[in-house]
RNA sequence: GGUAGGUUACCCAAGUGGCCAACGGGGGCAGACUGUAAAUCUGCUGGCUAUGCCUUCGAUGGUUCGAAUCCAUCACCUACCA
């Protein structure tokens, strides 16, 4: 069965050796026990709470490693967390977070479940992707139920203890809500019923997951009498120190209506040189021996940045598909190519809409025509007239790709290229089209 | 509760009557170099109808020709003493 060009190979590479050497390996249970029982199938499933209506690049982490093991011939189950959505999750947290509300949770679960569809194959005879909502199994179970069933073989002791719990409670300006506390108990809730269920055996997550998969674990021991696993994948860290997946303008979503595939191809393509090995193991499906080749070549030759290229355009693919992927790479190369002069339209349209694309009225380009401070300001390149105008002193600025070093140039009609668009540019890297209407 | 000290721009931090939109560092943005890197060097980093004007130094009120700076009250923080 392929999926994105990829095909699901039954026990050809262990998939603990295969995590192992893509690093994805930061803590498991029982290695050795582990690593016995997966030389059969097992049935795994790992949780995505719908804290946004759309999954961000952070997510993307456990979610192909699910896939990694639904490539090697194991059951992935993706846990849409509506119920523990609901409750918000402290793990890593330092402050209380405040609830979403019902409608904006429906709304959230329905876009999360429909980005889980597509990055697991729901259509494979042998071992098939499941897609379930853990508000499916809670919504019915009374509070007193569950605090006899399940809040009787938790400790309170224990819990205090946890690393997720504990931070919240030495902080005395924060605190944690009795609420945030139960969280754990929802998601070991998770693990036991579709154990008991689905005979689900492992659950992965973020390393600030382990306080929460252990304690389903040691549920399941306890209720069930069996043994389950838990395994967690580091935290990805750029090389620079700041935070994987954020940028200035905020988080990179996985939703093109958030994060447009330009942006996202270009987040990608940005990555530090220390970095770009690393996530190529992180997150493509590229094989060792793709991947040491292009360590190879990057090592020797770093200009080209052919991992970067290769990162971007593999990642791109698997979230936007390969259409959507040319055309971003397209639209970079027109860009990032040099002269704009003599370009033809049909190329140039291929930009507009890639990039963040501003519409302004055609009647303020006449006479005297628009300040470009302002224009600037409108495109959102600079955030008052005062820094556009240093911003075009300093050289920052370019008009079509020109550069304008003028602050009291107006744009007129005469400057539109096919008496449409502006090309503006700040930096090497911040485009905006404006369109006039 | 008492005493002392503090609260300055995105963060840290100098400034204790006019020369203060406020030293310096970090961060951010931009330029040069380069590979749409890193490192390095340089410039910018409150707003505007712009050689000037307006708003800002915890809050409010006051003294003064003039206050981030002095006084009073309030709020919050830190240290020491109870």
């Amino acid at each position: 069965m392929a999926i994105g060009g990829w095909r699901i190979s039954l026990g050809r590479v262990s998939i603990l050796e295969e995590l192992k050497w893509r690093g994805l390996v930061a803590d498991c249970t029982d290695a050795a026990e582990l690593a016995k029982r997966l030389a059969a199938p097992i049935t795994l499933y790992c949780g995505f709470d719908p804290t946004a209506d759309s999954l961000h690049v952070g997510n993307l982490v456990p979610l192909l490693a699910l896939r990694r093991f639904q490539l090697l011939g194991h059951h992935p189950i993706a846990v849409a967390g509506g119920a523990t959505g609901s409750i918000g999750d402290p793990s890593g947290k330092t402050a209380e977070r405040q609830l979403l509300t019902k409608e904006v949770l429906d709304h959230n679960i329905a876009s999360v479940k429909e980005q889980l569809a597509k990055l697991l194959d729901f259509e494979t005879k042998q071992n098939p992707a499941r897609l379930v909502d853990n508000a499916s199994w809670t919504k019915d179970v009374s509070y007193l139920d569950f605090l006899r069933d399940i809040g009787k073989h938790f400790s309170v002791n224990q819990m205090v203890a946890k690393e997720s719990v504990r931070a919240r409670m030495e902080d005395r300006e924060v605190g944690i809500s009795y609420t945030e506390f139960s969280y754990m108990l929802l998601q070991a809730f998770d693990f036991i019923v579709l154990c008991r269920d689905q005979n689900c055996e492992l659950q992965i997550g973020g390393s600030d997951q382990w306080g929460n998969i252990t304690a389903g674990i040691e549920l399941t021991r306890k209720k069930l009498g069996k043994t389950v696993y838990g395994l967690t994948l580091p935290l990805i860290t750029n090389a620079d120190g700041t935070k994987f997946g954020k940028t200035e303008a905020g988080a990179i979503w996985l939703d093109p209506k958030r994060t447009n595939v330009y942006r996202f191809y270009q987040f990608w393509i940005n990555t530090d040189d220390r970095d770009a090995i690393r996530y190529l193991k992180f997150f493509t499906f590229l094989s060792k021996e793709e991947i040491e080749a292009l360590e190879k070549k990057h090592a020797e030759n770093p200009g080209p940045r052919e991992a970067h290229r290769a990162l971007a355009k593999a990642v791109t693919d698997l979230i936007h598909g390969p259409n959507a992927t040319t055309e971003a790479i397209r639209a970079s190369e027109i860009l990032f190519g040099g002269e704009l002069k003599g370009i033809a339209e049909s190329i140039f349209n291929e930009i507009v809409g890639e990039v963040p694309t501003k519409e302004i009225e055609k009647a303020k380009l006449d006479g005297a025509g628009l300040p470009l401070v302002e224009l600037l300001v409108h495109a959102g390149l600079c955030q008052s007239k005062g820094h556009a105008r240093k911003d075009i002193e300093g050289g920052g600025v370019n008009v079509n790709n020109v550069r304008e070093s003028n602050f009291q140039r107006a744009v007129t009609a005469s400057d539109l290229l096919f008496g449409k668009h502006l090309l503006l540019r700040k930096g090497k890297k911040n485009y905006v089209v404006v369109t006039a209407k």
